[in-house]
DNA sequence: ATTATAATGATAATCAATATCACTTATCCA
DNA sequence: TGGATAAGTGATATTGATTATCATTATAAT
């Protein structure tokens, strides 16, 4: 899978995997420091984005122009907050159950990702 | 809606309306600019942010973080290929139709957007 | 242990998006 | 109709998230 084992990157997936508030990369950086203090930023953003490559997590694109970074590969849907911006997983089906666990739905964008007609052939 | 009329709103809009390409501000700002070619990126921006805020037109995020732009308010899904960077519209249901129409689709986000349960209080 | 090179960490560079500000122009109203 | 007011524009500086660079460190094969 890779190439080499780092503890950088064990660290940053494991902080991935122990939360389910959808961090943003400073967030990892800061929780990965409090095991390895010196642990660099850009080492961050680097084995997001290998763990993304390697099919291990997932990227959410918020409204704020921020990407936030999910280890649950289920297919799930998201929940983004106009008000704090804060991403949730939404666990029930349709509107009507999000409605009534509190939340306030506004609008739902579904996108498919992978290879247009065109760039098939 | 809006406080004043403008012609760059106006062709901002003209233009984001025929088309169903999904165009990022630099094509957005281009083709105004065959209008009216003193148009600045700046207020393409503006005017763009503007149409959003009022309900008139949808940002889509692209996963090379890029905003894409869309008038077409109604409920519909998009396709984004990995290939090329093209946004389309879809206008089937489920899987099954996309891929016969030669899509091949490796996965799928929704989101929701609105208020969460705790800022809804 | 030596060696090759993947991975790191610090930081410079990039670039999409936003803020600033002097100037222009749509709209109001005397 | 003409001047006042302030919304809107256009040029450009700034911001800030992400990426690239590169000397150094550390993994893993021999």
């Amino acid at each position: 899978m890779f190439q080499r084992y780092s503890k950088q990157r064990e660290v940053v997936y494991n902080v991935l995997c122990q939360t389910k508030t959808h961090p943003t990369v400073d967030w990892v950086h800061e929780e990965a420091k409090k095991v390895l203090p010196e642990i660099g930023i850009a080492t961050v953003y680097r084995n997001l984005r290998e763990l993304v490559k390697h099919g291990m997590a997932k990227v959410v694109l918020t409204p704020d122009n921020k990407e936030h970074f999910d280890a649950d590969m289920t297919q799930h849907p998201h929940f983004i907050c106009k008000s704090c911006g804060c991403v949730m997983d939404v666990t029930t089906q349709g509107h009507t159950n999000i409605a009534q666990k509190g939340f306030v739905v506004e609008s739902c964008d579904t996108t498919f990702f992978g290879t247009c007609p065109q760039c098939a052939n």
